[in-house]
DNA sequence: ATTTCAATTCATGTATACACAAAATAACCG
DNA sequence: CGGTTATTTTGTGTATACATGAATTGAAAT
């Protein structure tokens, strides 16, 4: 998509909708999002069509738009999806990978074993969370693009960012759970520990090691996103996150 | 979608796309399908982004629609996706089909078995290659409605949507490869073969094993397809098939 | 003859008007 | 007063008109 003005709307209801001002099922309305946006309802349906093959945005014909209600079934099956999907990647990289994609991976798992370390030492959440979830979106992206497989590829980045509306950071303090409780600390480690026995697959060329490792990871965020989202209680919402989510965008 | 309109658009573009009545690159003018369609430009703005999603037509801002080039890059990545998700899905129909599941999926191993056998003694390829291809779609999809995960099995559809159009009997027919060598018969036994131990795996609940037998007989197809098509030329088309594609396009 | 640039054509993107389906409201009847 | 049926409202789907950007043609200059 490149032209203005459904790219105006596009880029305005997506952030909204990432960012949660509005409420999963909330109806959008051509004929009120077009004054507000200022432009007619001719690029906002573009928009909206757009957005509902993201998988933000539900259409129903003669109904009209609303943003999608994401229940534990669906979560779980785009889990799912995201699994099959990057843990096949990791495969991939691990056979296609260049030496600057092991650079830029090797990059990442470093700049996380030190942000670690340090808040290890320092316990500084606060400041160094931040560093950390962008080393981690850094590592993944690094991988996915080593697989060499632009279709994988824009499936995943199309997955990662429903993953992350449902289950990120802001959604869940906005369904009163605890972001990060504080003996997460050994948790920590093993992501890292992770990164790195994927990072030596990848690199050595072990095909089945790289993927299965990456698996297990992957299986692990899941598994822990969804405990944390069950005891949020069933219906899960679309909400509010913001500048390393805005890389996913990209 | 339901639109009266855009759906009209959207199914006459989409046959005529399938079967090859434009040439991959043709340009696809609102204006002039606008008349011969019999409706306006706007339901048909609407069909060639739900065609753009799913792959079948590149929207370029400005220039316009045209039917999407296939390359064999994009071939091989589009294959390669679909490897990892029906793999995925089989992994997931071994733990999660129902009795029901099972019946169905045995019932297209034992019409493939009943038909395999017809041919090698009648050799009626004629006749009966239609019932051989159905089988096999219907074991396929049977499998992949098993896995009971929505996203995943739509994606698949998809994809084999795409893929059947650029390596289907008719694309290849197309591009002056015999469609159906006669030796092909142990190629035929293999298939089935490959089908039973895939089905006994799902039966039994062996994940691991359901999932790798389905990625072996995967890449069996993909290699031979890959294999005619690079004899038929780099350039790939996307071209005629009908019948059995109706299937999976419902 | 070839390249450059201008003017024209042409198709898209966008706005807007209208028709119609669905939802909301009001009127009616039991 | 509850339930059913008109009526109105509201917002979508569709057609169409207009404006703008891209492509193409033709003219001019080297």
């Amino acid at each position: 998509m490149k032209n203005v003005n459904s790219d105006i709307a596009y880029e305005y209801l997506r952030k909204r909708i990432l960012n949660g001002a509005y409420a999963p099922g909330q109806a959008l309305m051509t004929n009120v999002l077009a004054p507000e946006i200022g432009v007619s309802r001719t690029p906002i349906r573009d928009a909206l069509r757009q957005l509902e093959s993201d998988g933000l945005v539900t259409i129903q014909p003669r109904i009209g738009a609303s943003v999608k209600k994401m229940d534990l079934k669906n979560f779980r099956d785009s889990c799912e999806l995201r699994l099959a999907l990057e843990s096949h990647a990791t495969g991939l990289a691990a056979r296609n990978r260049t030496n600057i994609d092991l650079h830029e991976i090797s990059l990442a798992v470093d700049e996380m074993r030190r942000i670690t370390n340090e808040l290890g030492e320092t316990g500084a959440v606060e400041r160094l969370i931040p560093g950390l979830v962008r080393e981690d979106v850094r590592f993944h992206l690094a991988i996915i693009s080593a697989a060499k497989n632009d279709l994988i590829k824009k499936e995943i980045l199309r997955l990662h960012l429903i993953n992350r509306v449902v289950a990120g950071p802001s959604a869940l303090a906005k369904a009163n759970v605890q972001p990060e409780p504080p003996e997460d600390m050994t948790h920590r480690r093993e992501v890292l520990a992770s990164h790195v026995e994927i990072f030596d697959a990848i690199s050595a060329g072990r095909v089945d090691e790289a993927k299965h490792s990456m698996e297990r990871h992957i299986q692990d965020i899941i598994d822990r996103s969804i405990h944390r989202l069950a005891r949020a209680g069933a219906e899960v919402a679309t909400r509010e996150l913001s500048a390393e989510e805005a890389m996913y965008s990209a």
